[in-house]
Formats: C-alpha cells, structure tokens, sequence
DNA sequence: TGAATTATTGATCACCTACTCAATAAGAGT
DNA sequence: ACTCTTATTGAGTAGGTGATCAATAATTCA
C-alpha cells in the first residue's frame, strides 16, 4: 500500500492479523465494530480479502468473543489461584473483577448478551465461558468452606450471585450508571455478607466483628 | 395505499401512530431494529414521513425505551404498592418482575445499557429509570424494615442488589443461559437471605424457621 | 368555490452492511 | 527464467442505515 507494492502475507499469519484485529476493534469500539470494511481498514487491506479468511460475520463475533472472554478467564484464574488461602483467592479474583482495565470486557460481554439473542453461536459462547467463571468462583468457595472459612451457603449460589453482580455493574457501566466505587462496594459487601469475609485486601481478620480497633 | 388513496391523517394521531410502532418494534426485535424504514413498514407509510415526525432516531431510541420502561415501572408499582403490608408488597414486586410477559421488557433493558455507549439520551433515560426502580424498592424496605419485617441492611444496598440480580438474569436469559426458574431462584432467595423472609406467595411465615409442619 | 396549508410522497444522496467473482500479481518451486 | 499456486484486488450485487428536497395531493379555511 505505502509504496504501491501489495504485501503478499503468509495465510497463517494475514488469518491471526485479522482475529487481532477483530479483538481490539471489539475492546475498543464493541462487537457490533466487528464488519468485514472496519477490519478491512484496521489491517490496510480491502474487504474481499477479510472475507476470503472469514466468510461468515457472525461466526467470527463469536469466535472473537470467545477468545476475549476466554483469554480473560485464564489470566485471572492464573491470578485468583495463586494464593493457597481460598480468601486470598477470592480476594484476589473480586480485585481482579474489579480492575478499571476490565471495562472494555465487561462491555464486550454487554454487546454479547444483547446480540447473541440473533446470533446463536454467539449465544453458546457467552453460556460456556460464563460456566467457565463459576467453575472458577465454586472451586474457590468449595475450598473455603472446606477449610471453615466461608459461611455454609451453596456454592453453586453463590457464584451465581457473584458474577450476576459483576455482570449487572458491567451494563451499568455503559450509561455511567453511579459511581464505580459504587458499583464495586456493591458486589464486594454483598458476597463478604454471604460468605462471612472480609475482602478487603490488607485485612486479615476472618470475621470482621472480632477484629482489633488499633 | 389500498383503494390507491393516500390516507391523510391527523399529526397527532400519526404522532402517536409511529411512537406506538417504534414501541412494538422495540419489545419484538430490540431497540435496534427501531429504523426509519422499518417504522415506514409497519404503519403502512414512507420513510421520509417517519423523518418528518421524528427527525432523529437516536433521539426517538431513547424516548421509546423511556416510555416502555416508565410504563411497566408505574404498572409495577401499582400492582406492588396495593397490599398494605410491606412483604406482600415485596412478594408482589418480586413476582410481578419474575413475570416471563415481562421478558420482552429486559430484552430491551439489555440494548439500552449496550446501546447507551453511543446514545447519551438513551443512557440518561436508562438512569432515570433505574432510579425510579430504585426507589420503589427502597420505600418497600423501608417500610417493612420500620415494621420489623426486614433484616436491618441499608435498604440502598438491598435495592441494588436485587435489581442487580434481576438485570443480570434479564441478559442471561437472552442467551439462554440456566433455567428460567434456575434465575427465579436465584433472585428469589438471594432477597430472601439479605432480608431474613420468606417470599413464597403461599407462606405466611414471616420467619420460615417457625413456620409450621402441617 | 377558491386559496392556503401541510401531510405525504418519489427521488436522491451518502454512507453502511455482507458477499461474490473474475482478474491481477506476488511469491514459491522447478 | 518459467510455471504454478494463491493471496489480493477491483468491480459489482443486493441490501441496510439516516437524512434532505421538491413535488403532489388531501384537507381546512375563507
């Protein structure tokens, strides 16, 4: 293009090019960005090509959210599972979920919700890497409550509870709806409730009625 | 159009005709299926007519998604506030949101918070009504609380949670995820642990540990 | 009945979407 | 150097979006 050459690419890596750049259009303009002339003009290249790689729009909507998503999922339980103490884990995991660098994410997931209702394998993405993240969340809170940590609630529930929270303060986000302190206060005091914690970081006390006034 | 007669009507009337289009098109098929021309479709007209009453679609979104969703909270509320005493207004209000006639209504909520990104009157008007949500909630706490009915949490926080849970498993039902009654439950006894009651219609019980064996 | 008003239309612009197909040309292998 | 494969393009089809403008025609009012 810039010396009026026509870069010839390797298939595999002109196919890579284009899930990258169906990704960043997707964090940074929402999976609705995702069209064949958006990414044709992300990767300098004209549309035909883009379709010649990926024939099908939808389908690659939901490949790319399921790459985002699942991505995530891996990162933050590599982050979450670090510490042997399961309150640390789940410490770790809520500050995870809490991270200002997660809102383009959350708001993927906004968009997959709302499209996956005229897009099916889009649907059937958002489902298995939301079983992926309570996966996760029961591992952790099994653990706990092995361990006498946590309250004796279900943890099937409440990792459900969990992830409706964080999914809920996610759509909020989108139309600035309170403030994120807010919105993150909301999720972490509902589950310290729940499971009888404290999830403040630098406190170490197991039940908050017990510890020290220093 | 049918006798080859172009039908002249009234402003208002056509007004209203095409606000009550753009309301059944949204309850159908989403706020985004709200176009010029798929509103000239359904009343039977052309698409510069649509322009001439609405001159701005992203304008006639946020009203539209404004007016369905004050129209279910003031139905809502009528239908919750009836009975006097505060759990059964609860009751009501968790039943009348658990409505499946209600799913069309979430569906639109979930658009709202994805389109409301790039529609700041649609996000406004997504706050406003959050906020209205809200309140009603808070005033059925509240009360309830002041009747000694309801556990002593910060009606505030009772009300985010539990529309935070209802939002939550309004997007999750769009993608099929879990059991309709699966998300009931979910939002169901989350209320009924933060609050200490029970919200099974046919129960009376206001301790469910006291509550007879017959 | 005639004139003024205006709801409504047809035509068009400018842009977007996905997708197809034949032609071009870059690079690989011989 | 030559052929072969194929990545890449240009051009086009068929539809979608919002929006504007002058012309038409229905209704209202004088």
């Amino acid at each position: 293009m810039a010396a009026g050459t026509t870069r010839r690419r390797n298939p595999a890596e002109r196919a890579l090019e284009v899930r990258e750049a169906a990704k960043t259009l997707a964090l940074t303009r929402g999976l609705a960005a995702i069209s064949l002339r958006n990414l044709a003009t992300h990767c300098g290249v004209t549309a035909p090509l883009i379709a010649h790689y990926e024939p099908n729009m939808d389908a690659l909507v939901a490949s790319t959210f399921a790459a985002i998503a699942e991505q995530e999922i891996a990162e933050v339980s590599l982050h979450a599972l670090a510490p042997d103490d399961a309150l640390d884990q789940l410490r770790a995991l809520i500050s995870a979920l809490a991270d200002p660098a997660r809102d383009n994410v959350g708001e993927v997931w906004c968009d997959a919700w709302s499209l996956g209702r005229k897009n099916d394998p889009l649907a059937e993405a958002a489902r298995h890497s939301m079983d992926s993240w309570h996966a996760l969340a029961i591992g952790i809170i099994r653990t706990g409550q092995n361990a006498g940590q946590f309250a004796a609630i279900a943890p099937e529930r409440a990792a459900l509870v969990l992830f409706a929270l964080v999914d809920a303060t996610a759509s909020y986000q989108l139309v600035n709806f309170r403030s994120r302190e807010t919105r993150d206060t909301l999720v972490r005091e509902t589950l310290e409730d729940m499971l009888d914690v404290s999830l403040r970081i630098n406190d170490d006390a197991r039940n908050p009625s017990t510890k020290p006034t220093v």
